[in-house]
DNA sequence: AGCACGCCGACT
DNA sequence: GTCGGCGTGCTC
């Protein structure tokens, strides 16, 4: 018994108890197949489950442990290194180790878990059954056999009574563990000696052994694997003649996974390097230097709109490729459209696996796994692409790199960005981080020097930028203009119109009006589970909570003094769909917010109804001013650019800068010329200001200058901790219990502020309070301090308080709400 | 998380 | 005495 190895497992129980390895026994027959990474099934108290190797430790007494049942898989689903990096997603965003390690795998590896009861074969019918139990019977001997759950929910059914059962025999109780889909496994062969060496063993056979012979002439002719069933058929033989050979160490057997192809059938065109100008070969020579030396380094491209940072990533790739080493590109989920698709196919062809949220979980699978057992050598994908199993990442591309969506909102929440920098660092690779609007944090590093830093400030083909006019709302309203509209706005609108070209109006409110205030006694009308105002919906009439969902009729007295004189303040998508009905008879408008986008499918359907044209102007939130790119688009406009500005966030700025300068590069990308609209009540802000000039590194300087001063990231690190609780009272004495905890617990230079009421003071029915930390490391990861908020979560006693963490504007947890 | 165990009151 | 409800503690 003594050489027998022991493995760590964490098991698929995500919870604070269950948050760390389990020893088990690897069993002799077993030995082989485990290895870190691998999936397997153990036994975990009274239940069975899958869990995750994770190590091998040097345990002595070996007496009490139990042995791993079974390994799942062929390939180990993961490397050691990915398991080491979901140990640090565990400790950095507060999340189980196993969570971080299931979301590194594709669904259908996340296993099932069933307890099927079946009559048992010493049940006979004793004439003496009856009530829940009979019920029971019953339903299995119609059914067959029924899982734990839907016995239970059978009236009368309990535990207790299934236990009963199955302890008289009358029961099996049997659990499945299994994955979601099954995988085709199928049998390869494949010559195991060179040509010469299959010839001489073929004269040295047994006169009889005709089979064996004409086998090994196949391999001799053939020198490729072939499918055990073809290679069978094509001569003739039964699978004993290959045993035979097997045995004799000259051919190899191998099981193998077929794949679902989703690009099958396809062929895409062949693209070859195109030439790049200078500047584009100066920035390609900053990536591929340390590339050349396998030196970790992170690359800052601030590359403006159509500035060809494509093809400087296609061609990096093709060297990382050269020395045999893999590539991952991340692109935001918007922008993997069937050209980029057909752009890296076209230069990369069968070397590239594509992992997109269309897929079905058998293709996504399929596809990862040809990146597993290295099939394939280039991974482009959305953010949870990042975790593609490379055994030796050589280039990470991260392209627009401040996108939002590289944050995942859900359990394990995590930042790409901040995950693929932690992967290369592993791996010796090179970062690129590709932008026209970078984020502050990473410009401030490419600036100081953590990041290397390239840039590319003049377009492909030298297209011209388009013209950009900051309109002053302040002004047209001096001169009697009340509409929503400037006249400048409204003269350009017209004219792109008469030409026939189209244009997109941008507006961050979606609704009516924004709020509805009586003009007697000033009150607005509030949501009564939210502490925020209603918005005015004019379709249905209704004011709507755009927190909960809370909706209610528009009152035509104020609720508050009974006064009839009510008005509707702000302006949202619907108010301005209607305004342009009315000022502009006869356009014809797609309107995407929320309400006309919540059908699935809706979203790509009103954007390809606006690219053939079928609508003069594209009117929209937020969701449109990312990823379009229509050539008849010669106007953009924005209707109220500082409606963001002023959000308690200390990124408003930074994301109002974003926001307007790629709203503008949308503008005339094509042959056209296009021109640039932004109405404001603020021209004069920085950011505004700047965006319009296309004076990014003034934005930028301005930016670091005041987050320095005010002390905000990338000057600090910035912890928000928001508490939230029915009870008010409860709530306070939490938020400065917490605070009492943290205070002689904070970082060296640390500092805490509140607990203070939370900028929307009250969220479905529930209080909100939060504290601020800031303290100075930048250097370090932040395990150390986030291990100190462990302790604090793990030591709130009362359910009903919830504590959602967020660290440097990535959160870690949700506590706010629903 | 699940599940067993153990204690306690309600009931045939 | 037996059943089921719920708090506590453990899973290699």
């Amino acid at each position: 018994m003594s050489g027998e190895r022991v493995a760590s497992v964490v098991v698929d129980v995500a919870a604070e108890a269950t948050d760390k390895p389990f020893d088990y026994l690897v069993p002799p027959e077993l030995e082989e197949e485990v290895a870190i990474g691998s999936r397997v099934k153990v036994p975990f108290g009274p239940r069975k489950l899958v869990g995750y190797v994770v190590g091998f430790p040097a345990e002595r007494d070996l007496r009490h442990l139990k042995p791993i049942l079974d390994v799942m898989d062929l390939t180990p689903p993961l490397t050691p290194e990915l398991v080491k990096l979901a140990r640090w997603m565990a400790r950095v965003y507060l999340c189980p180790w196993i969570t971080a390690l299931q979301a590194m795998v594709p669904a259908v590896l996340k296993g099932k878990y069933r307890r099927v009861l079946r009559l048992g074969p010493g049940f006979v019918s004793e004439g003496f059954i009856a009530g829940a139990e009979e019920t029971l019977v019953r339903a299995l001997q119609k059914k067959g056999e029924l899982s734990l759950k839907e016995a239970l929910e059978l009236e009368g059914v309990s535990r207790s009574l299934v236990r009963r059962m199955a302890e008289k025999g009358h029961l099996v109780v049997e659990e499945r563990v299994g994955d979601r889909t099954t995988r085709k496994r199928q049998t390869w062969i494949s010559p195991a000696q060179p040509a010469a060496v299959l010839r001489e063993a073929a004269g040295k056979l047994p006169k009889n052994a005709l089979r064996q012979r004409e086998m090994l002439h196949f391999f001799i002719e053939h020198r490729e694997d072939i499918l055990q069933p073809a290679l069978l058929s094509r001569l003739g033989a039964t699978k004993s003649t290959v045993d035979r050979l097997v045995d004799k160490g000259l051919l190899h057997r191998e099981e193998r996974e077929t794949y679902r192809d989703p690009f099958a059938g396809r062929s895409f065109e062949k693209t070859e390097p195109l030439s790049l100008t200078p500047a584009q070969e100066s920035v390609f020579q900053k990536i591929v230097a340390p590339l050349r030396e396998g030196r970790h380094r992170t690359v800052l491209l601030h590359g403006v709109t159509g500035s060809g940072k494509t093809e400087i990533y296609l061609q990096a790739i093709t060297e990382t490729l050269n020395q045999g080493r893999q590539a991952i590109v991340l692109v935001p989920e918007i922008s993997l459209t069937p050209q980029m698709v057909k752009r890296f196919k076209g230069r990369f062809g069968g070397r590239v696996a594509v992992l997109h949220s269309g897929l079905s979980h058998g293709e996504r699978y399929d596809e990862w796994r040809k990146i597993r057992t290295g099939e394939v050598q280039v991974a482009i994908g959305a953010r949870s692409a990042v975790f593609a199993p490379f055994p030796d990442l050589g280039l990470l591309v991260i392209d627009e790199e401040h996108e939002n969506s590289y944050k995942q909102e859900e359990q394990p929440r995590y930042h790409a960005r901040e995950v693929a920098r932690r992967r290369c660092a592993e791996h010796g690779a090179v970062l690129v981080m590709g932008t026209a609007t970078p984020s502050v944090e990473s410009y401030y590093r490419a600036r100081v020097g953590g990041y290397d830093w390239a840039q590319l400030t003049e377009r492909v083909h030298n297209r011209p930028f388009p013209p950009v006019e900051v309109v002053d709302l302040r002004e047209e309203l001096r001169s009697g203009n009340r509409s929503i509209f400037s006249r400048s706005l409204k003269e350009q609108l017209q004219a792109c119109v008469d030409r026939g070209d189209q244009a997109v109006l941008f507006l961050n409110r979606r609704g009516f009006s924004t709020f509805v205030l009586c003009r007697e006694c000033g009150e607005s009308v509030e949501c009564p589970h939210c502490d925020i105002s209603l918005t005015y919906h004019r379709t249905n009439q209704t004011l709507r909570c755009h927190y909960c969902g809370y909706t209610r009729q528009v009152p035509r007295e104020c609720p508050s003094c009974g006064s009839s004189h009510i008005r509707y303040f702000g302006t949202g998508t619907q108010r301005v769909e209607e305004e342009l009905a009315r000022t502009m008879p006869g356009l014809r408008v797609i309107r995407m917010d929320v309400d006309t986008t919540r059908r699935k499918g809706a979203h790509e359907r009103l954007l390809t109804a606006f690219g053939k044209g079928k609508a003069d102007v594209l009117l929209g939130t937020q969701m449109i001013a990312k990823g379009l790119d229509f050539p008849g688009v010669t106007l953009v406009g924005v209707i109220a650019a500082d409606t963001m500005l002023h959000l308690p966030d200390f990124r408003a700025a930074e994301r109002t800068f974003q926001l307007l300068t790629q709203v503008s590069g949308r503008a005339g990308r094509h042959d056209k010329p296009g021109r640039v609209v932004i109405q404001t009540y603020s021209p004069e802000h920085y950011s505004i200001r700047m965006a319009a000039e296309q004076k990014a590194e003034s934005f930028y300087r301005e930016e670091c200058r005041l987050r320095k001063r005010l002390r905000y990231p990338p000057f600090c690190r910035l912890f928000t901790l928001l508490f939230s609780h029915p009870d008010r009272v409860k709530l306070m004495q939490a938020g400065s219990r917490a605070a009492r905890f943290l205070a002689p617990r904070l970082p060296e230079g640390g500092e805490l502020l509140g607990p203070v009421s939370a900028p929307i003071p009250r969220i479905k029915d529930r209080y909100r309070i939060q504290i601020i930390i800031k303290y100075n490391n930048l250097t370090d990861e932040p395990t150390g301090f986030v291990e100190t908020l462990r302790g604090l979560k793990a030591g709130l006693k009362d359910p009903e308080l919830r504590l959602g963490i967020d660290r440097d504007g990535v959160s870690l947890s949700a506590g706010g709400d629903g």
